[in-house]
DNA sequence: GACTCTTGAAGAAACGTTTCTTCGCGCACA
DNA sequence: TGTGCGCGAAGAAACGTTTCTTCAAGAGTC
């Protein structure tokens, strides 16, 4: 019973008859201690079930130990984020951090503030957030998971994927499968992400001289405001016979659109998503899609703030991820018209 | 340039010709102080732009002032646990805590230590988790959102919705619709959840005479198990005329099974899933689903553990939370046979 | 007028580290 | 025989709070 007394450096010094400067030396690998002295210390510690308190610790060096996870407040694409913010709690663990998930409310996020961070990986900025002024001004660090469209000097790091290949990738993909016209349904150009997948998008479009198809939908959006837009493009050009999406939940939406016109999938029209996500895989037909390996974001940005943390990098650093393309039914070969 | 020097209690006390002693008291409502002096004092504080350094707070007192978020291990659900997750940190940042999301590898999890934590929200407790043993021997009071069906004595704290209530509202609805015949793809029963869905399913059964009709699957599952489990129960049961499914992508997998097999939905067979979610919406035809609240749930388990910290409620604490029935077609009347 | 009580406020210890500075000592070098 | 240097290790300050204890002075009581 009781609450069990915590073992401290000077239960080590005492135990291992040397002073606590030189538990701390030891533990930590600095000073000029022979090996032996070293060794004999790290043991003992060990033996007593030591671990130095981590608010002891930041105290004394001004530090918190914990990194924020700032979140752009949307309703969907909550899946991707989640793998995110796992992968970056695994990370941040691994050194010796701790990832601290900052509030979606706006009143919540102005309490943000730098003495409960050492810093911060902000995912997918967005153009419009009048958030990120305040937390570049925190004085802190920050990564950034995709691109800053508005000031990237706000930034000491960036993990990117190179979208714009992944989607070259997924169009060329639909083209061999028989697609001659692909329509877009886009994101507004207030993300990195939105912005690239149509940037890459227009820039086939023009190699191959097609029109250019698109109907938009905001970054923050709905499942509604999604189908809305699929429709309306399914609608405006009948001629589509493929269509990309990228929202995370846009495929399902032209998916929907396209039965409810008698359109089928794969025969009549491919379906393709710039975003994976499990519904995809129990979608009718199951959708090819681009997995954007958000626990590797998550994981590249922790580590990134890490070394930026450590002094282990420095300045403006970016880091590239990788993507896949996962073939599905939803783009399987159709024959010419 | 340089570090913006910190406003410390000190730089307060000096300010307003007193002791440091007198501002933390000022600050915090303890000590006696006249209000005249407490008044002065918190203007002064706040002309200087003081706020206490959270950790010489943690140090001193013992805490961290943060609160761990633990989850289950699965690839689904993400969707749920990230706004379960998002409500918990908007609560904790409105109680002056902070929501640290614990890893997912188990390696990590191993690191998990009562020194960073005041406390501890447990999602979905499983019933073969090993790590649960751990962290009840953490000596920091843990929430639980829903129920563990193993030692609950280990928390000190429950969230949790009613559960077979809610089914039961489903299941009325879906005979209301017409239903003669429904089946279950269940959750395996390690999870309060899953064992909640299938007790009150065989609850029905029993009542209306019906032969129960499950197919299971495992709580940390994927797609493909969930679609092979939904397979399996249309094909043993080509009676069956509606089915509820427990796992949140469960419900399109049935979809996905019965439109391979030529059951129109909701013409031939009703589909209703027990946790409502995005892709729900967008699915064809739209699936009908319970909302369990996931954001409210983080917050209540926030809350109720900021209490428990706080001193204002002890011991083993249970809170309700309201659940809400979402009519999608998935569930139009059908005729009867 | 001696006494207790209350009020208002200050002093100082403590929380558990890290780190800056100092110190003794033995050895090589001139 | 000093002098300087590298090594090994310790002392003590500092990080910024909270809180336990003490203390002076005025008010009330008999």
């Amino acid at each position: 019973m009781g609450r069990p007394k915590r073992v401290t450096i000077r239960d080590v010094a005492k135990a291992a008859a040397v002073s606590i400067t030189t538990v701390s030396d030891a533990l930590n690998g600095k000073g000029r201690l022979p090996a032996a002295t070293r060794d004999r210390v790290v043991a003992v510690a060990a033996g007593l079930g030591y671990h130095a308190s981590p608010n002891a610790r930041r105290l004394r060096q001004g530090r918190t130990g914990a990194i924020g996870l700032y979140l752009p407040d949307r309703a969907s694409g909550l899946d991707y984020y989640m793998n995110v913010a796992l992968g970056a709690a695994d990370a941040a663990f691994a050194h010796d951090l701790t990832l601290t998930l900052m509030p979606i409310r706006p009143d919540a996020r102005q309490k943000i503030s730098a003495d409960l961070l050492d810093g911060l990986i902000v995912v997918d900025p967005m153009l419009t957030d009048p958030v990120l002024d305040t937390l570049a001004g925190l004085d802190v660090p920050i990564v950034s998971c995709e691109r800053d469209l508005g000031s990237p000097a706000r930034f000491a790091g960036v993990v990117t994927a190179d979208n714009r290949a992944a989607v070259h990738e997924l169009l060329g993909h639909l083209a061999r499968q028989g697609a001659t016209t692909t329509g877009l349904l886009g994101l507004a150009g207030d993300t990195a992400f939105g912005s690239d997948v149509r940037a890459a998008y227009l820039d086939w479009c023009a190699a191959r001289g097609q029109p250019p198809l698109i109907s938009q939908t905001p970054f923050v959006d709905s499942a509604e405001s999604r189908y809305q837009a699929a429709d309306q493009l399914l609608h405006d050009h009948p001629e589509i016979d493929a269509v990309v999406s990228a929202p995370e939940g846009g495929a399902l939406g032209i998916l929907h659109a396209a039965e409810r016109r008698g359109i089928r999938v794969p025969d009549d029209m491919l379906i393709a998503s710039c975003v994976d996500h499990s519904s995809l895989w129990t979608a009718k037909p199951p959708i090819t899609a681009i997995d954007l390996n958000p626990r590797l974001m998550g994981r590249y940005g922790a580590e990134l703030l890490a070394d930026l943390l450590e002094g282990r990098a420095e300045g403006p650093v970016t880091r590239a991820l990788p993507t896949r393309l996962v073939e599905r039914d939803s783009t399987l070969p159709r024959a010419p018209r």
